[in-house]
RNA sequence: GCCCUGAUGGUGGAAUGGUAGACACGAGGGACUUAAAAUCCCUUGGCCAUAACGGCUGUACGGGUUCGAGUCCCGUUCUGGGCACCA
């Protein structure tokens, strides 16, 4: 009987079987190290899979099927981020519940990820949306909202232990993360009622309710995070965002600044990532300077990173929405300041971005600069953000190109600070050179305590560092650090997510108490906003919502006859992405969000994959939540993800047909003229001069490369069943293509399950991994698929003879046999560690056909070779393994360890086609001439069988490493 | 503007400072076949040259270090990504 490779029937037995044998389940065993494996969950979209989503998966089930073969215990769990805008529109439009899409769509992708054959524990899979997994969102939200962060032991602690010290001793003592900084005495803390305490509280805890600017999106009708924001518009969707002040729940993220900063260090994550994250929470260490305002006792505070700039002083500049502005605007200016802040006040958030001119209004005030002494004015400009820092600037013209630009517009001097600058046309913003003009004369600057600063003559490093110095020394300010990194916006205006355990007493935000949890979300007849405005929980008959929550509202309003209202509000999507690596260690916990046996045990993830693109989203606020849940020891370590391989996108061909303006005329690519349309910035097309628009055509109407396939054109869609297609000469249809981001509105998704279903789950495995760097995104090219089908079927053909009966036998192996399987050994255990795969797809090319070339039959070589390819390829490897008369499954092999010895027995390596060159390679001395190690190399008894009868045409030795010998037969 | 990546054939991409272009795709040629498919073999960076041997050149560009540089250092030009009135 002969024995294909069937991978159909393979695939199909071996999916069936591990489910049988529960090959992939995995439980604690303090016996075995463990390892933890980590996908970034999928959101479960209605295209389903293409083949860009497993590419993550595929590197990182190697990577586990590996480990695990290297005797691991090892995790690798899947699950599903399920809340998400898309199942939410869906459900606005169609009026299906968003539940219900979401499973389908989930039942769909678990269809396709199960075909390429994964090694997930799908006892511990996951859905955000679940009550039993948002159970514990909820709850470390309320652990959150219970604990304050502690600036000196930079730590969250329960929110009692601020109550006390307020009790007892005020404001005073203790630095706190706070929203603004707050002073009050034991007796007035204790003088406030319940409102009034729960409202100074919020400005300490760390899930607070704040009144703060938000990005406000009216289409969306919620409000977004900052990372959800890109380039002023929203990310889903491209909707404008504005700036709009609201109440909303907040995570007081910027707390763990410095953390989040110093863990960086600590991890393996790519340089790209980190340095995105750095630039994210934006450290900068500087001074705060106290200015007091002329002729009254108003002072407000400057931050500035170039304190060494003080002499050139020659304005100061309040961001309109400071609250500074009102107080310090005199009565004769009244007028002009009211109308810039209307004006500022009506520009979007994206226009403020991409117009940089410059605008501003004199408040008609004067500040004192502390060192020289002298009057500035004080000017608002929206070039100053509220934001940041203290939302006012010292202006140093000389010394900074926005000051400049500004000082310019408005007609105010400009004192050069750094010897040989010459700011006639420009500022000089690089902080190197020597210090000059500070102070011009003796006189301009002022006397503190006997001492007065003088700069001249010191580098700018130099004198930033006196300037601090004294400033700190005569208090005048303080050497503070600020961060870019803002506190997380934490509510959102929408139906599907999950609901705030919060209810409102009296107006005081109160927790719904923890027995009752989770809080579950409520059926509603419609998905969009009330009609009052509210969110679309505001729909929800108030405490009809089911048992469960009739209890918590029974439970929690015991002590009062009133209803009182809940939290309409639900979290974002970051809110369940954030700690369910944990959950996975212990899914099924009621009473914890993990156990301390599992969180012991599991740690924190060893390898995580995923895409860049989380940067500054999931990854920023995984880290805060994780860094929060260490705090309270729940969580292990300080760090959720240890190494973090981000995959690049695998992008898709996008094919274009060209219809004529106005008719159903289709023209093929190589007849049309292409023009460019310097003003759109794109080409534009005509045919016989009237214009032809691209339109997006499906790949499947595409046939050798770039030809539109006319037939399955006009039946793909009913709108081109009648077209008239017109062809070149050579009655060809060519269409023009683009490489873009795979998405189903452009036809260009290639389906997993197609190339399953030709070629099978091996082939695609090994094929995406072929396709390049795993870091690097890339186009879909099928082209290559047919190179690892190949190679595939001559792997299996190493096993089998013609009459398909297993043909390893006990032989012993000769030593290029055992060569070549170390050689591939070696390479193959560096690119897994290394996580370069697609070098190792050619290695187990080259290696089967030297040993198909070596008839090689001996198990010693074939078995570990089955179990080299088995994270690749598993179904074939265990078919294989099986073949070979095992009874276990490959996956409780064990991985081969190289060893050394079997590449010096055999130490000339011949090429496998014999092209009239051999390569001896020998290591040597490294003051080996290279006489001497062609003499020992020629003279070698392995040399020696490949010389015998040859002639050396040729020799080239490259010191301490390498002979090449170019030989012919004599003649 | 600042920060981070990268630049190698027709293509994807290999090369601990040591034969540049592994492996694959594509292309060309051949074998088998009535034919096709499948399979197998050969050639394939460029230029020059040949009956044959061969020679020169070559990793974005310009320098440098080294016995030796795709790799290390300095400068330049582009590609991709991040941040951006962040003081």
């Amino acid at each position: 009987m002969a024995r294909d490779y069937n991978f159909q029937e393979i695939e199909r037995k071996w999916h069936q079987k591990w489910n049988e044998l529960h090959t992939y389940k995995v439980t604690e065993d303090e016996e075995k190290k463990k390892f933890y494996v980590l996908n970034m969950f999928p959101y479960p979209s209605g295209a389903g899979l293409h083949v860009g989503h497993p590419l993550g998966y595929i590197a990182s089930d190697i990577y586990a099927r590996y480990k695990r073969l290297q005797g691991f215990n090892v995790l690798n769990p899947m699950g599903y981020d399920a809340y998400g805008l898309p199942a939410e529109q869906h459900a606005i439009k169609t009026g299906q519940h968003p539940e219900i899409s979401t499973f389908q769509n989930i039942d769909h992708y678990r269809e396709q990820l199960d075909k390429i054959g994964f090694s997930f524990d799908w006892d511990r899979e996951v859905r955000t949306c679940t009550p039993d997994y948002y159970h514990w969102t909820q709850w470390a939200f309320q652990k959150m909202f219970g604990s304050f962060f502690c600036n000196k032991e930079q730590k969250a602690k329960p929110i009692e232990a601020l109550v006390a010290h307020f009790e007892k001793e005020g404001t005073a003592g203790w630095d706190v993360a706070c929203t603004e900084e707050m002073q009050f005495t034991a007796e007035e803390w204790n003088s406030w009622d319940e409102k009034k305490q729960s409202d100074v509280l919020m400005n300490y805890r760390l899930a607070f309710m704040g009144e703060t600017m938000v990005n406000w999106c009216p289409q969306l009708g919620t409000v977004l995070a900052n990372d959800e924001v890109v380039n002023g518009v929203s990310e889903r969707g491209g909707y404008p965002v504005e700036q709009k002040k609201m109440r909303q729940w907040c995570l007081r993220v910027s707390a763990y600044s410095q953390r989040l900063l110093d863990g960086l260090d600590t991890i393996q994550w790519s340089d790209s990532i980190k340095e995105t994250q750095k630039n994210w929470i934006g450290r900068s260490e500087g001074t705060e300077v106290e200015i007091s305002v002329a002729d009254s006792d108003i002072r407000f505070t400057i931050f500035t990173t170039r304190a060494d700039t003080m002499f050139g002083v020659t304005f100061f500049v309040l961001a309109p929405e400071s609250e500074l502005v009102d107080q310090v605007t005199t009565a004769g200016q009244r007028a002009q300041v009211d109308e810039y802040i209307k004006y500022v006040k009506s520009r979007t958030e994206r226009e403020r971005m991409i117009d940089h001119t410059v605008t501003g209004v004199f408040s008609g005030a004067y500040g004192i600069n502390p060192i020289t002494g002298d009057r500035c004015p004080i000017y608002i400009a929206e070039y100053v953000l509220a934001g940041y820092g203290t939302g006012a600037i010292m202006a140093v013209p000389a010394h900074d190109s926005r000051d400049y630009a500004f000082a310019r517009h408005f007609g105010l001097p400009v004192i050069p600070l750094v010897e040989g600058a010459d700011v006639s046309e420009e500022s000089y913003d690089a902080k190197e050179g020597i210090v000059t003009n500070s102070p011009v004369s003796k006189d301009k600057s002022v006397e503190y305590d006997g001492e007065t600063l003088c700069l001249n003559g010191l580098s700018i490093k130099e004198a930033i560092r006196e300037t601090k110095r004294f400033v700190s020394a005569h208090n005048l300010g303080r050497v503070k650090v600020n961060y870019r990194l803002r506190d997380a916006i934490f509510s959102r205006q929408r139906y599907w997510g999950e609901p705030f355990p919060v209810y409102y007493r009296h107006g005081i935000p109160t927790m719904i108490p923890e027995d009752c949890l989770p809080v579950k979300l409520p059926e509603v007849e419609k998905f969009l906003p009330t009609a009052t405005g509210e969110p679309p929980l505001g729909n929800a008959q108030m405490w009809a919502w089911d048992e469960v929550n009739r209890k918590v509202v029974d439970k929690a309003l015991i002590d009062d006859s009133t209803v009182f209202p809940i939290e309409l509000y639900t979290m974002p999507g970051f809110a369940g992405s954030s700690a369910y690596y944990l959950r996975y260690m212990d899914p099924k916990n009621d009473k914890a969000l993990v156990s301390e046996k599992a969180a012991s045990y599991w740690q924190n993830v060893d390898l995580y994959v995923g895409g860049s693109e989380h940067a500054t989203g999931h990854l920023i606020y995984s880290r805060f939540w994780n860094k929060f849940l260490f705090d309270l020891g729940i969580s292990k370590k300080e760090e959720p993800f240890q190494k973090l391989i981000n995959q690049g996108m695998i992008q898709g061909w996008s094919s274009f047909v060209f219809r004529v303006k106005g008719t159903q005329t289709y023209v093929s690519y190589d007849l049309l003229d292409v023009q460019y349309d310097d003003a759109a910035k794109k080409n534009r097309f005509f045919y016989q001069g009237t214009e032809a628009d691209p339109i997006y055509t499906d790949i499947s109407t595409v046939k050798n490369g770039n030809q539109l396939d006319v037939d399955k054109f006009r039946a793909w869609m009913p709108e081109f069943k009648e077209a008239r297609i017109v062809t070149n000469e050579a009655g060809h249809y060519i269409i023009s293509q683009a490489i873009e981001k795979m998405s189903k509105s452009k036809y260009n998704v290639v389906n997993p399950d197609d190339i399953c279903e030709r070629y099978g789950a091996d082939t695609l495995r090994l094929y995406e991994m072929f396709l390049g760097p795993i870091e690097q995104s890339k186009p879909w090219d099928v082209a290559g698929i047919d190179g690892c089908f190949r190679f595939l079927k001559k792997f299996w053909t190493l096993y089998f003879d013609k009459e398909g009966n297993v043909s390893c036998d006990d032989s012993e192996p000769t030593a290029d046999n055992m060569k070549s399987l170390h050689k591939l050994i070696r390479k193959v255990t560096a690119d897994i560690e290394a996580f370069s795969y697609n070098t190792s797809v050619p290695a187990f090319m080259v290696a089967t056909t030297e040993l198909s070339q070596q008839k090689c039959r001996s198990r010693k070589v074939l078995e570990p070779l089955a179990v080299l390819i088995a994270p690749f390829c598993p179904h074939v490897a265990e078919e294989l393994w099986e073949a070979m008369g095992h009874t276990t499954t490959v996956c409780d092999a064990t991985w081969p360890v190289f060893e050394e010895k079997y590449m010096v027995e055999s130490m000339v390596k011949m090429p496998v086609q014999f092209n009239g060159k051999v390569r001896f390679t020998m290591t040597f001395e490294a003051s080996a001439t290279p006489d001497a190690i062609l003499e020992a190399v020629i003279g070698a008894p392995e040399a020696a069988r490949y010389l015998e009868g040859m002639e050396v045409v040729k020799k080239i030795v490259v010191p301490g490493r390498i002979v090449n010998l170019v030989i012919k037969p004599k003649n």
